[in-house]
DNA sequence: CCGTTGACAAGACGGTCCGTCTCGTCGCAC
DNA sequence: GTGCGACGAGACGGACCGTCTTGTCAACGG
């Protein structure tokens, strides 16, 4: 008698239904936006029963996650680490400024940014979003940086964590909060100042 | 027959109806939270009929962005510029600390979060969002900056807006998404790796 | 080979909140 | 004092929520 929410049988579970639900998720959104996004416009895109749904998903936002989560992979085409020339300048511009252009792309943007909008509201949301798919982008920066200090391409002391927001934030904070366009130049520049510092 | 969507007249509003909604916006997102947050919730604790609301605000973001930007003034208190002592790096950190701690404040925080997150998603928001609360407060930083520069303290090609977003961004990006803890340590290595820069 | 099992598609259901509307009421401007 | 228009209250149809019910179907065990 423990209340014992009994789960379901992942191993019955039908492959083409999990699919069509994250196709369907994927394509809603990047059409109509995130707040046109509902369980039951998913359900009726998808060919599914709501049911299906809501057995294996928590919420509309875990589904995109789900969905994201392979189109973020799929972008990543395998590479699982940065490129690593000795340059490091040119090395970051490359990478920052292909970030700017996947952004910048609606079938990216549309999912990253509504899932973003959902983890700033939702603490639990966040923790995962920040596991699967923010993490790991991020660690690469550290890798790289780590690899970059060990070259005595950066000072002993910098913390490579501190280092590594210090590129991503303000690219990030012009996307969310759309403060003032992003592009190529603003890439460029996030990475000199960076790099080199503000102070004389 | 142009179609003149008649507008209220100004001259006629009730101030009391009108602060008793803001009031019980604020309230209400900071005990429930914004997905909790309904017009007909803000309605009735307001005790004001619904469509006075929707006579005066297009969505319940504006609502809250209205209430917003009364505590945001509050909060600073008349202070329309940054401290100069001369010492660019400690009064940064100053400024950062403060930030991080009213950040911290839940009063603070959940009437903030939930604006950034409907920003997020909803450029027309993000605009007027950016016009009243976000960007005359990096107006402070571009100007600190700006004499900084006149006085010899960061070299003389520094472009001052990119280096607002540098010491902002990280923060923001470790508010938003949680990423890892923001303190005032964090805030401390911002400033400090932000001005002497990342590179060897 | 057949019976059991549990996920499945479909959709009914009560509930919440939406945004619009219709009421009287009441206060300000003229 | 009179009239216009904002006001509080709440009814209204509609969208979507999350749960529940029904009958179908495929996999798996005996």
């Amino acid at each position: 008698m423990p209340a014992t929410a009994r789960k379901p049988d992942a191993s019955r579970r039908s492959e083409r239904s999990r699919r069509a639900i994250l196709d369907a998720a994927l394509d809603q959104v990047g059409e109509t936006g995130y707040e046109k996004l509902t369980i039951e416009g998913i359900a009726a895109r998808a060919g599914v029963g709501k049911q299906t749904i809501y057995r294996w998903w928590p919420s509309k936002a875990a589904v995109l996650l789900d969905a994201f989560t392979a189109v973020s992979e799929d972008a990543a085409q395998g590479q699982h680490e940065l490129p690593d020339t000795g340059d490091l300048e040119a090395d970051l511009k490359e990478v920052l400024r292909a970030t700017v252009d996947e952004l910048n792309r609606d079938v990216y943007d549309r999912p990253a940014r509504a899932l973003a909008a959902a983890a700033v509201t939702d603490p639990a949301l966040a923790e995962e979003f920040n596991r699967r798919v923010l993490g790991p982008q991020l660690d690469l920066y550290v890798e790289r940086f780590t690899a970059a200090r060990a070259a005595g391409h950066i000072a002993d002391d910098v913390d490579v964590r501190v280092a590594t927001d210090l590129l991503v934030g303000p690219l990030a904070h012009r996307w969310l909060l759309r403060t003032l366009p992003m592009d190529h130049a603003y890439a460029d520049r996030v990475v000199e100042l960076a790099l080199r510092g503000i102070a004389a």
